[in-house]
DNA sequence: GCTAAGTGGACGGACAGTATCCGTTTCATC
DNA sequence: GATGAAACGGATACTGTCCGTCCACTTAGC
């Protein structure tokens, strides 16, 4: 166990640069040779369409075989799954930082909000791992803490706007925000395979239950569910094991 | 393993009894010995509330433990956990199906549609067992796809209803119900152990949002969730395994 | 008492995911 | 084009979880 040491080390030492890089790749640690700097690339690729598609449950078996590498190979580039979640994600949740700050920034407070909602929740729609990582993962992950950290104070500035205006009903609290993702980002995952953008029309509906005075009736886009699709949606969710 | 199938088929006999009983124990089939029916009630009552409070994953390991029994004396009754769920559960999916008929009956056909959303979701909130089975299950459980084509045509009827007197918009349509279920079933679960009730909060603001005249505003019950319980709710739910 | 019915829980098998080890291949350098 | 360090791949061991069985022992009821 402790033979390896040496080895683990400098691959350790590696990952890390790895990690801070999001495009450059030598530099800093010696550089690594041209095949395994292409394998590493292939893992980082192959990780990030199996995660977007799958969730984080693929294993890191599958992302090997998925990246046409043994799994040795990504063992010796990634020593913990964490570390390879996590660097893959630090932009994708940048992303949603960014989001917030453009609603923020919107002259129509309402409609920032209404954008962030919809463009929170379009990130997720695009990519499951986002989504698990967002509503899920308790353990590890520091990163997600202190996203969530930034978020609130950002969030609370959003809803005090909306309500400013008159626009957001003066009772809901800037809590309320991830527990509407929460609740919508369900419907993302249940319908996936049948109606992927199902959850607009809840969207919607819930935006309507905010506003301060709904008066007009949006348009509910997209329909309903096709009577028989219902059960597919509702048995698409894996909750308890069995 | 074909050594045992005389027993087997024993048990299998008198599980099938114990399926069509909901309260009557002896009659058809050799009555158990004393103990023995002592030891079923004891497993079922166990199984019953371990499901409603641990959902069904419990495996039938805890169950048996639970009951201060072996595990044999378990799987000796009920061969198949299937079996167990299905006559334990049957119950309470009826009371689904009265909830919704009483809902029809209501005369005020928006109070009906609120209060079997409300109904419903109480249910689930006091079952988690339930609560997996009507959403999520896909295979086998015949019980529950029968029930949802039951429940299909009455959901309609109690939307068109709601719909006749101008109180829900005209563009909702019953398949949206079960997915309006699945959405609030999800903050059930993932604010259980924080805020058992935050799932009222945001019926009222999907009720809001999906009245044709929203004038005014329902009292917000219970208040928002205390920002500090806004992490732990979000990472509640275990989604892909890891 | 006697015996068939019932019991408990150690145990073996299945499965899934993680991580390692080491014989073989490839790269980069001289 | 020879050489050794770096990288590779995937069989394999390990871990953990759950299911279901088997059988030596206990107990109810005649």
């Amino acid at each position: 166990m402790d033979i390896v040491n040496p080895l683990c080390y400098r691959v350790t030492a590696i990952t890390v640069s790895g990690q801070s890089s999001q495009g450059q790749d030598q530099e800093a640690e010696r550089p690594l040779r041209a095949d395994a700097e292409r394998n590493r690339q292939r893992i980082l690729d192959a990780a990030r369409e199996l995660f977007a598609e799958r969730g984080l449950g693929v294993t890191l078996n599958d992302i090997a075989h998925h990246a046409g590498v043994g799994v040795g190979t990504v063992y010796r580039r990634f020593p913990d799954k964490k570390q390879l979640i996590d660097s893959l994600f630090e932009q994708r949740l940048e992303d949603l930082v960014g989001l917030m700050n453009a609603a923020i920034a919107d002259p129509d407070p309402w409609q920032g909000l209404s954008r962030f909602l919809e463009g929170a929740l379009e990130l997720q729609a695009a990519d499951r791992g986002l989504r698990e990582l967002i509503t899920g993962m308790p353990d590890g992950l520091e990163r997600i803490s202190k996203l969530r950290g930034r978020l609130l104070p950002l969030g609370t500035e959003l809803v005090r706007r909306a309500q400013a205006t008159g626009q957001l009903r003066a009772d809901i609290e800037p809590q309320d925000v991830p527990v509407i993702q929460l609740m919508l980002a369900t419907i993302i995952d249940a319908a996936r395979d049948v109606q992927p953008e199902l959850w607009r029309r809840f969207l919607a509906i819930t935006l309507r239950g905010l506003a301060a005075r709904p008066d007009e009736q949006p348009v509910l886009e997209p329909g309903p569910l096709a009577p028989e699709d219902v059960d597919r949606v509702m048995s698409a969710l894996k909750l308890g094991r069995r």
